[in-house]
Order: C-alpha cells, then sequence, then structure tokens
DNA sequence: TATATATTTAACCAATTGGTTAAACTATTT
DNA sequence: AAATAGTTTAACCAATTGGTTAAATATATA
C-alpha cells in the first residue's frame, strides 16, 4: 500500500461518513460517495469491496465513538452532581459537533439491532449502577437507577435529534434553537438534580482524586 | 368509485402505512407494498400516481395523527400536575401502540424538514405556555415553560426511539424493555413533578369542569 | 342484454443502482 | 531500463426500481 492509496481510502472513508450519517445506509448512494470524495466509483469496490462492507466500517467508526463518549462520561470519578453537570457538559457539547450522530444510529439500529452487539459491552449498566450508588447516600431505591440514567440520556439526546421540529415549534414563540440547546446545558442538569432531591439525596464530598 | 375500489385503495392505504413506517421513504419498495396488500403492483399507481404522492398521504396522515395526540393532551384543562401524570398516562400508551410512529416522523423530517410545516401550528407553544402559567402559580419562569415541555416530551418519548439500544444495555441488568417502560409511566410524571418543586410551585385546585 | 365505464393484470420500459472488467496509468522492484 | 505490482479509469453488466401500456376483466348504466 502506497502514500496515495492510503490518501484516497482515507478520503473515501471521509466521504462515506458523510453521506451515511446525512442519508443513512438504504439512501446513500456509491456514486454520491464517489463524488464526493472525487474518485471514480469503482474504486469504492477496489478499497471497500461492497457498499455493505464499507456501511459497516463507517457504522463501526460511529457507534465506538458514540457509545465510548456516552460510557467514559458516566464512569468519571466524581461527586454525583458535579458528574451530571460534568455529563450534560461533555455530552451535550459532544452532541453539538456531532450533530447528525444520534439520528444515524438510531436509525440503522431500528433497522438493524444487532448491529450494537459488539457495543453494548461499552456500556456496563451494573457498574454504573455501583458507581451511582456509591457516589451518593439517600434513599434512591437501586432500581430507580436505571430510570434515572435513561432520563439523563433522554433529555441530552432527544432534543438534537427532534432538531427539525424544536426549530419549528420554537420558532414560534420567538425562541432560537441554538439559545435553546445552549441554555439546556444548564437546565437540564438541574432539573435532574431538583428531580432526585426528593430521596434525601445527600452527594459525597469526597475529596477528588 | 365502486366499493370495491374503496377496498383496493384503503388496502393499498394501509399496507404503505405499515410499509413506510417500518422502512421509511428510502427504503420502502413499491413492490413490497403491493405484496403487502396482496395486489398487482400498477394498482399502486392506478390509485395513488407516484410513490412520492403515496408516502405523502401516508406521512400527512400520521404526522396529524401523532401532533393532534401531543397537542390535545397538553390543552386538557386540569390540575397541572394531575396534567402532567394524565400527559405520561396517555402519551406512552399513544406510543405503545404506535411504537414505530416517532421514530418514522423523526426519520423524515430529519431527511425533509419542510414536512412539518402544516404541522407545526397544531402545537401553539404561546397558548399551551399562558395555560401552564394559569395553571400554576409561583417561581418557575417563563422562559423554563418551554424546557419543561421539551423535557416532558423527551421522557416519553426518546425511550421508545431507542427501543433497541436500551433493549441491550438494560438487559444486561436483567431489567425487561417492556416493564421498565410500563415503570416508566409512573416514574417519569414523578421525576418531572419532583424536579419543578424548587420553584414553589403550587398547582391550583381548580374544580374540573 | 348491450354498451359504457372502471378496475385489474401482465408485460414492458427507461433509468438507476451496486458491482465487474480489462485496459491504461503510476509506482516499485529487480 | 525493464519487469512487476499497485492504482485508476471508463465502459460495461445484471438486477432492481418506479412507472407505463394495452388488453382483459369486472362493474355500472341505459
Amino acid at each position: 500500500m502506497t502514500a496515495t492509496d492510503k490518501h484516497t481510502e482515507s478520503k473515501i472513508f471521509e466521504a462515506a461518513t458523510e453521506i451515511f450519517e446525512e442519508k443513512g445506509l438504504a439512501a446513500a448512494r456509491m456514486q454520491d460517495i464517489a463524488d464526493r470524495a472525487s474518485i471514480n466509483k469503482a474504486l469504492l469496490h477496489y478499497y471497500f469491496r461492497t457498499k455493505e462492507k464499507l456501511f459497516m466500517a463507517v457504522f463501526d467508526k460511529l457507534a465506538e465513538k458514540m457509545f465510548r463518549k456516552f460510557a467514559s462520561i458516566f464512569e468519571e470519578d466524581m461527586p454525583f452532581e458535579e458528574k451530571i453537570r460534568y455529563f450534560f457538559y461533555e455530552h451535550m457539547s459532544f452532541l453539538e459537533k456531532n450533530p447528525k450522530l444520534p439520528m444515524f444510529i438510531l436509525t440503522e439500529v431500528n433497522r438493524s439491532p444487532e448491529l450494537l452487539d459488539k457495543f453494548l459491552s461499552m456500556v456496563n449498566i451494573s457498574n454504573i449502577k455501583s458507581k451511582i450508588s456509591a457516589d451518593i447516600s439517600g434513599s434512591l431505591p437501586e432500581e430507580a437507577i436505571p430510570h434515572l440514567m435513561v432520563s439523563i440520556i433522554s433529555l441530552s439526546v432527544f432534543p438534537i435529534v427532534a432538531k427539525p421540529i424544536l426549530q419549528g415549534i420554537l420558532s414560534q414563540a420567538g425562541i432560537e434553537y441554538r439559545q435553546f440547546i445552549k441554555e439546556r446545558k444548564q437546565v437540564a442538569p438541574d432539573f435532574i438534580i431538583n428531580a432526585i432531591r426528593q430521596y434525601n439525596v445527600q452527594t459525597n464530598n469526597k475529596p477528588q482524586k
């Protein structure tokens, strides 16, 4: 493999990433990818053999990116309240930089759930549960923790995925979507923290490492 | 138009609804729709002329259904806390019966946001805002209301849309998705209500009409 | 019952799509 | 420099796709 083909292969990969993120597998066309990469379509097959294999290479990269980001944030060692705030800040900043990623993943995993198989273990919910239990005291029931986590994800991801709808509805009230998402980085963690206050949750004031 | 063709047309429409919901516009095939309806493919064109027109008929019907459900629940006259509980119960029951609908709408409006134009006015956010302000007293800032509404929608819709992911992750901890969603009808409104308690929100105890 | 109208069928069509092929071109090795 | 290996191109291919056509069939009307 020469420097030239490393270049061609990555050009293809980048173009494919964009096109697949924008259109999904079903609507993406090999000719569109070739056009985006400014190469002859036959090269797609020379380097990646089939559309399916090219798609899988892209999906794997993007899903890894998304799940790793999620998992790493949640497993950080820090006081719980701070972790919630850090999660929203980090996760929503990540989503801001990758606005098409969640919708891409959701589209493809709804079509083909087995695509997820190799990524699920990256999110160890039992591990996260014990970390959360260790981080907080009070009467938060253990069975509430998955709900809490799903709520956290819901509050951060859904407004991104529903952008066209929210943009339309919010603009009726003179609210600008970008500004709304900006505020949300603050509002959403407040919301979560206040919601769990009912359990007399005291976040441990452990010294930070 | 005869009784027979009313029958054929609705058979086509129903089959198209299923196929478009399952696959979206890009991946749906006219032959698949014809097979699902047990008719000859040419009839799709006889009754609906083009794929695009058939899709639009289906999209309009489904989007109307979804937006009308959302809007009607939120404009109910009842005490706020009760409205939140009613919203989650009604909305999540609706989503349970139409599990593919949100993902279908999200997919298509992300691809083509102008599809939304005729439905946005069904959700009058300013109207909802004044209703909520009238329903509750306390110090909930007006600019927090859109965030509250988006949170409510996020908490109800996202777990449906993310079913494959949640199913995978939750099963690792021995949690069954269906049971999780069932619990959520109770957990999510609790969450919302507790979250806004910080504003010294008192829900009006107006007599029900 | 005969005629007109509407519906359905099966065959066909042009365009598009993912993929293949072999020649031309470029880079590397002997 | 010639031979070999690797990359790229442009043309081509078979299958699929949304759509069309005209004949056959069914239904409605006079």
